[in-house]
DNA sequence: GCTTTAACCGACCGGGTGGTCGGTGCGTCA
DNA sequence: TGACGCACCGACCACCCGGTCGGTTAAAGC
């Protein structure tokens, strides 16, 4: 069982340099080597324990990933009361992880996506797959927030979840160009502009 | 002036296959080599007209991209009166051109966007300059939309101009798991919700 | 007809990449 | 104590990529 320990922790410890190399540099764009150098590990101890490259990308995306886009974007949305406010607090988090340079897994997901578009099918499902289930999640709140009287009833949510998707992951590629703070404070903004038009009217 | 002539032609071919193949497989997974051979010239040619695959890059970027975004994304909004309805339906005919799979040159530039930062800055810079264009434009368009009574006085143009480029740059990530034309129909509907929590009230 | 030159050819180079493979040190267990 | 095998080492291979350079061809200019 120690054994098995200390084979987890290798496996672990390549999995989250590689993510962040991939992150930063992009996957076509790192090399293993790149990975072996700041982890102070050799080509035989990567083939050791991952079949290849795209084996290795594939365990990231399932391990780390998923989990994270789960624990970040998903669960605080889960069974909530009001889900365009939760989804509001939400995504204002995930940017400022961002702000703050940190890894967004959002936006890594987003970024792969498009980095995978055209070049690599499967990696592209795996990726694909994840977006799905925050949407089916997305949803899912959306729906519950109509029979709670906090979402009007004519609303598509399929729609509603795919543009908020689609925003996000646009707000991202943008903020590449720097004045994040700003980026984030207005689309914040007309993301409350855009989900009132989603509310039910409240009359005073 | 007649070998000026055979000079464009010849550099113009190499910049259009050129923008298909780094498109469609991204630049650094596209070799010199790769288009090349799909224009049947010789590594000679294209060191005789370019001094580099990065000049190279940039000069697709200035003389295609840069002039097709113009013309399908900026000059159909210029000077029109209802900017929110413009926008609408330019924003819808780039989604269909993407639809038929044709090259929709305002997702080039997001994807480009994607593919260089934080990987080349010069390269990224030239991309953000167009952006920039296009957001200044838009803000321009809803500005003049304020004093004709299209836009709501209290709007912040900017936040919407870059809200808009957002959710357009991330629909159209989206769109690479295939069904695109649910994705169109779906973003343009959430557009149009949005674009009435901008616009003056009507009373009936 | 001879020279010049624009346009293009393609072999070649150096550096890097994913992946292989014969080793090796060290803890475990008989 | 000695055999075994897990986790790791690093030299090596075949291939690819951006870029160079000494040619070649054909048309224009005199």
């Amino acid at each position: 069982m120690d054994k098995n320990l200390k084979r987890m922790a290798t496996m672990n410890r390549m999995q989250m340099t590689g993510l962040e190399l991939f992150y930063a540099q992009g996957y076509y764009n790192t090399s293993i080597d790149d990975i072996l150098k700041s982890l102070n590990l050799s080509k035989g101890a990567f083939y050791y324990h991952f079949q290849s490259k795209e084996e290795f990308f594939i365990s990231i995306v399932q391990n780390l990933v998923f989990r994270k886009v789960y624990t970040m974007l998903i669960e605080p949305i889960e069974g909530v009361e009001n889900p365009l406010r939760a989804i509001e607090i939400c995504l204002d988090d995930a940017l400022k992880t961002a702000e703050y340079n940190d890894l967004d897994y959002g936006f890594v997901l987003a970024n792969f996506l498009n980095e995978f578009n055209g070049r690599n099918d499967k990696i592209t499902r795996y990726l694909t797959d994840i977006c799905k289930v925050w949407e089916v999640n997305l949803v899912t709140a959306l729906q519950k927030g109509k029979t709670d009287g906090f979402v009007e009833r004519h609303v598509d949510s399929e729609g509603v979840a795919s543009f908020i998707i689609s925003s996000y992951f646009g707000v991202r590629s943008l903020m590449v160009s720097g004045n994040c703070k700003i980026l984030r404070y207005n689309y914040i903004q007309q993301l409350r502009n855009y989900f009132r038009s989603l509310s039910p009217v409240v009359l005073a």
